[in-house]
DNA sequence: GTGAAAGCGCTAACAT
DNA sequence: ATGTTAGCGCTTTCAC
């Protein structure tokens, strides 16, 4: 009945007799006494507890990665203290906090962690992995070849008349996705896409939309940065213009997420896949050991009846 | 230069002079010190952190929940810690881990935890939150009363032939909605509805919208329990079975996610407000006082086009 | 295989 | 206002 002998108890691989065991269980089950793992992370140097930062808790890819991940990381007996970035904190102030609490590893689903803080978070041995962060571990989607695949796509099924939509004109996925597109088109020795700016969300894509389809000459099919944006950019020229979507206008999206299948919308789309990324961060997360790596998780480019012609 | 002086530095209203302050502050800031909140914790016994467990991390009202909690308690420098519950892990091993790391709080976001472990947290002065469970705490959307204005509404605009789809047959939800929904017809005089079972999820319920609109009589109407799944009736009733929707069929369903006012849809529902559930949810959170109580947060009937006759 | 003692990094009395 | 001491609940040598 020792100190020694409970902790030996909870201990998988420790030395201890199968019936001292068996007893000291036993009676924590009717006493119910657990081991405070506070203590045990405070000797041992290690929570057990990855952290994770949101920037845009409203964004829906960002809360599904955010479930994949969590279910990823209880299969390694790990969990996930989440923090967002609402209302004007920094995410310099969010990863400090983090860091009290001693967290294993940081994953940023947010930009804007200061090199100063980045250099620190190394020094003090917490890997911090992130979707778009320079010096920072990095898992992307393939926003290049993407945005390549649908110009490709575009172009093949005789659309002649291409226009662009954003994202947020700072976000380097934005950046990325449009640079795969218009790298193409220029590679095939066409003008550059006439290009809005949309900011990844519904309204202000519908705004961008309504500007772009009362152009002369219309634009004859779109590329959005991200499939919210596509169908958004869908409905206004279906609903609103009373376009054919696929025949007289094409839409093309980016990630496939669900809504993309429905038939309502059968969004042409160039997949980013949550799991597959996932994967891959719950693999770096949980192997500390390595130097800053940068993943490009592919996808696939979808084939659906908003691009369809004839 | 002692350890309490640092100590309190670090304590907003500790007794220190302004210039020792300063100084710790600025060596900390030099050094990269931080105070260790795991050994503040182990004394104070709060940890500041939140525990949630979500049973179904697909379900997108969840992930919405948990981002609006998370804004929330960053605001009262609490933060969550996230469990999922996928893949045969049952509440109770999730809750009782949550214990270890001495939560001061448990939001529950799935059903199954055990009465006696419900106890042994209300021992340990560990309140429990959950949307539907006896003996803690819950907060609620008006799940009665919106089944019943929803069913009251139908009535109005002259359908007749009323049909309900019902989420998973365990699911307290989903029998409250319904509950609400026919026992106000019976208390109209009229015959129970036409019930089909989905499962909260989109297949199921296109599965069940076709099978319900191939019988005869064809009903003129339906509630479903939740909007992915009226949705999911609405696409099968437009683009399999050719129905106007409105006209020669009415849908409704309930919650009001974001797609539902899409033009495309027009969906007609009773509001399930995210933000006011996990505004009281928090308020609850952080007031550990106090004895099970049941809040029911109103919502409102979203009369939209899914549902308007002629 | 088991117990005694030391210590993880901090805060809370209690002095001064 | 500051330093000293004790102790939060655990794991880890080190004896036995």
């Amino acid at each position: 009945v020792s100190q020694a002998a409970v902790s030996r108890a909870f201990t998988p691989g420790a030395s201890i007799a199968n019936g001292t065991r068996a007893k000291v269980l036993d009676a924590a089950q009717t006493l119910g006494y657990r081991p405070n793992l506070l203590a045990r992370s405070l000797i041992k140097g290690r929570t057990g507890i990855i952290g994770v930062v949101i920037g845009s808790p409203r964004y829906p890819f960002f809360l599904e990665a955010l479930a994949a991940l969590s279910v990823r990381m209880s299969k390694a007996d790990k969990h996930i203290l989440v923090y967002t970035a609402e209302g004007g904190t920094t995410v310099d102030v969010l990863v400090e906090d983090l860091l009290q609490y001693r967290v294993d590893a940081v994953f940023l689903m947010a930009a804007g962690l200061s090199p100063p803080l980045a250099e620190r978070c190394r020094n003090e041995g917490v890997p911090v992995i992130s979707f778009n962060m320079r010096g920072a571990i990095t898992v992307n989607g393939d926003n290049l070849g993407g945005g390549a695949r649908i110009a490709e796509h575009l172009l093949a099924q005789g659309y002649r008349n291409l226009a662009l939509m954003t994202g947020l004109e700072e976000s380097i996925t934005s950046r990325e996705r449009e640079a795969g597109f218009s790298d193409h088109l220029a590679a095939q020795g066409l003008p550059p896409p006439t290009r809005v700016v949309g900011r990844f969300d519904r309204e202000t894509a519908q705004q961008a939309a309504r500007e772009l389809l009362s152009r002369t000459p219309r634009p004859d099919a779109i590329f959005c940065a991200n499939d919210h944006m596509a169908l958004a950019a869908l409905e206004v020229a279906r609903l609103e213009f009373g376009l054919e979507i696929g025949r007289e206008f094409g839409v093309a999206g980016f990630g496939d997420i669900d809504l993309a299948a429905w038939p309502t919308f059968s969004l042409t789309t160039y997949s980013l896949p949550v799991e597959g990324v996932i994967d891959r961060v719950a693999e770096v997360l949980l192997d500390p050991e390595g130097e800053p790596t940068h993943s490009v998780i592919g996808g696939e480019l979808k084939l659906r009846d908003s691009t369809r012609r004839g």
